[in-house]
DNA sequence: TTGACAGCTTACTTACTAGTAAGTTAATAT
DNA sequence: ATATTAACTTACTAGTAAGTAAGCTGTCAA
């Protein structure tokens, strides 16, 4: 416990320094962002750290005991960002949706291929991953478990994440504009189905079967 | 605890109708089959229990104590059969693999079409599950907080999961023979994982896409 | 009839869970 | 200088988890 981490020196000189290029510099003002950014940083790191938990363990398996040690404060103080642990799922399933939003953003201006978006998408899942699996997967195997909040939020995440591969793969889709609705559907569960379960693979077997998977995808999104 | 349930009884009556029919008929045999189906019997409930129980909130959320007033017996009760909750816990893996094995000798008799022989298995997945999933799936999402030997487990039976599909897939492949194996694993590790996904989002947004899903898949393989 | 055993129960321990209350500290506002 | 506040800490509660030890009871073999 008497050994706490430094980041709030650094923090505070990185503030600085991007406060100073061009703006008026106020001491107050910047204190007060610094004391901001400051709480704001504590309760990013549970967050943060929360996240990859429920990648690795689920929201069952986490407590705010692991939290607290793995942060080197003591679990009152994860209490104090977070009062119940329904707060700090909600929290973390709002990063959640914050991420997807930054993703769907970041592809709608690209001028890519359908298949390049859909790469685009699985290496962004895979590139938080280590041991861990999709943390929308692993809220929905909790599902039954989870706080009544908490199963609206990760439907919503759901339904989100569905909206976006369907925006994909819109795109690429070239039959009637009757059907093409329906099948644009399907077409995306079965890649988010995929792409989830590759993960799953991979941490269970130990094989990253996700280019076999990806290809079998682009054969469907072809046709 | 005073309300005990009455399938003591119903069971050595069924039982004795059995030996009945065209058998001799030993009483001590007889009593002595009781007792040890009785033992079995009690072992099978709460297997059945925990896998029904895993399918829906996980192997780490459930606890002795669900379990033991779901029964209407005490926590020791359970202890006694299984001293462990990994005990417990590998005894639902060694079930499903036997659900697994069954499952495959009725198939490789019957003569099918690969399509047949994909929608009997999705059937299959569907007629347990009522708000549950995948039980391989579920103990996947638990992965790193299943003891070692269960990690073990789960992964044979991911393996002999995969080993299923791609006998079925096999039959229906037309391709070179080179490309083949890869071909059809590929399919398989796709197949699988849009199953357990649709069973996922059936019970996270309430909506049963497996129909559709199916469609997409049966493009797949008939391609 | 006796002894053994299966299949329990009651009563317990130890460890961990979420959550809370009250006090500390350092920075800031007035 | 003083009061207030954010962000903690220490020290606790109550509940639940797995697991154990010892005793009870009905069946059964000898």
């Amino acid at each position: 416990m008497q050994e706490r981490d430094k980041t709030k020196q650094s923090n505070a000189i990185a503030f600085t320094y991007k406060l100073r290029r061009g703006d008026k510099f106020d001491f107050y003002l910047l204190v007060s962002y610094i004391s901001i950014m400051e709480k704001e940083n504590r309760k990013t790191q549970i967050v943060d750290l929360a996240l990859q938990l429920i990648r690795e363990k689920g929201y069952v398996a986490i407590s705010y005991d692991d939290l607290s040690k793995q942060l080197g404060v003591t679990k009152a103080s994860i209490h104090y960002h977070f009062e119940k642990k329904e707060d700090l799922g909600v929290a973390v399933t709002e990063r959640i949706g914050q991420n997807l939003e930054s993703f769907l953003s970041s592809i709608t201006k690209s001028a890519m291929t359908v298949e390049e978006k859909l790469k685009q998408y699985t290496v962004r899942q895979i590139a938080f991953c280590g041991e861990g699996i999709c943390p929308i997967s692993s809220l929905q195997s909790d599902f039954l478990s989870l706080p009544d909040l908490m199963k609206q939020k990760v439907k919503e995440l759901s339904q989100f994440e569905l909206k976006i591969l369907i925006t994909i793969l819109t795109e690429g889709h070239n039959k009637d504009v009757d059907q093409a609705a329906e099948e644009v559907e399907a077409l995306a569960y079965t890649v988010l189905s995929c792409i989830k379960g590759a993960l799953q693979y991979k941490r269970t077997l130990g094989k990253d079967v996700l280019p076999q998977i990806l290809n079998q995808l682009n054969r469907l999104v072809q046709l």
